[in-house]
DNA sequence: TAAATTTGTTAGTATTGTCTAACATTTTAT
DNA sequence: ATAAAATGTTAGACAATACTAACAAATTTA
């Protein structure tokens, strides 16, 4: 079994991976807020563990065994959200901090009844996909609002950056997963687009949101 | 804040308290499964944090502050049990495991939605009183089932038993809180009972099994 | 009351996971 | 190609929580 801080390493280096690439000392001890020394400590006893394939000064890489493991960690920690927002209530910028210690309860039975509950969920509040019981993620490929053009209609399908400020920012604009937008207009010097969408009229939306968007075309 | 070791001395203490009066090393040792020294050199350590008032060889007593919190630990414990049953379809048996897990999460708010959702419990899925938002328990005296007579009839409360062996003889005989049971004899040499309740015809209980459940009188 | 037993403390050690300071390697810029 | 900067490792320390072995105090038994 891996222990509360493993399990936390696991998660971070696999995100990593996933959102990068490549994945370095540097930048797994920023992401944790943990420094360097005791990450590279943790790195051996991973090796040890057969968790990364780890030689000095090169870049961590998860093994098939370390990717299982994290998968699972992660498919705990969005099952979790996906609970706290569907069967208490909680808004989508509320459940990060509390699925983040959940995600450490040893209980298979739990995360199984949390899964049964919700009809076995394939993503999680936010729109990241939640991994199976084997720990695989089955990617879907989006396109960012910010690649489409004028005219398309597309719906949301999940958000890049999941910082509660963002999501309240969406609230604000009453934009939340599975809304149709349709894109009005796109000004060319700022990339910004007008788009509209539910009961509003129009909004202006930036690029910098409209890049955090991820978006479906309407099937044909 | 305390942490989760911490949070687990406060209970135990609590409950041992609760269930025998004086709480000396031993006894807490054991019911921990931590070794003596450790127990002791904790102590010291609640004693620093007033939650204890510490005198070497001497009972170990709770100080105001240490009930207030040990009470707060209690409570999540509870509201998690409860939560389990109710919301997630856990049977008695199998929720203390994890809600010992669940009960160090940090965040009232996680709490406080339980607690709503379940509509304010007053008691546990055994029965047992939640403590309240100051960490303070309001006791209702119940009676024991073998200290009812002949004829009586009485609503099951509380079982004082928990364990899920217990739990599980009860689930196969049908029993569980609130069943109302009519005393139909008392055997004199054992004290075993022969009672009837719910849709069976008559069972016959031991003296040990009828020590450990709580009734109620009927409400005249 | 003296001996035996039980209960509790002290001292020293281990493990996990963290840190800082110093040093080493690799990468980037001049 | 060297110097500077960035990245990574080693060494040593520390806090929290546990342990064992040895000793001390309190309680029980004889
Ligand atoms: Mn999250
Ligand atoms: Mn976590
Ligand atoms: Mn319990
Ligand atoms: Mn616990």
């Amino acid at each position: 079994m891996n222990s509360l801080a493993e399990e936390n390493y696991l998660k971070a280096l696999f995100n990593l991976a996933t959102e990068n690439g490549d994945v370095n000392v540097t930048e797994l001890s920023k992401r944790l807020g943990i420094k360097m020394p005791t990450v590279t400590s943790m790195m051996k006893k991973f090796a040890e563990k057969k968790l990364v394939h780890y030689e000095s000064y090169k870049p961590l890489r998860l093994t098939e065994k370390g990717k299982r493991e994290a998968g699972l960690v992660i498919r705990k920690h969005r099952l979790t959200e996906m609970f706290l927002v569907e069967k208490m209530n909680f808004a989508w910028e509320e459940v990060h901090d509390i699925a983040e210690q959940i995600e450490h309860i040893q209980s298979p039975l739990f995360f199984e009844k949390m899964d049964e509950l919700l009809g076995h969920p394939k993503v999680d509040p936010h729109g990241s996909p939640i991994p199976d019981r084997n720990g695989k993620i089955v990617w879907k490929t989006y396109d960012k609002l910010s690649d489409c053009q004028e005219g398309d209609a597309v719906t949301l399908a999940a958000v890049i950056n999941t910082s509660p400020e963002f999501l309240k920012y969406l609230n604000s604009r009453k934009i939340s997963l599975g809304i149709r937008i349709k894109i009005r207009a796109v000004e060319p010097f700022d990339k910004s687009m007008v788009v509209s969408y539910g009961k509003s009229g129009s909004e202006t939306l930036s690029n910098l949101v409209c890049e955090r968007l991820l978006v479906e075309r309407e099937e044909s």
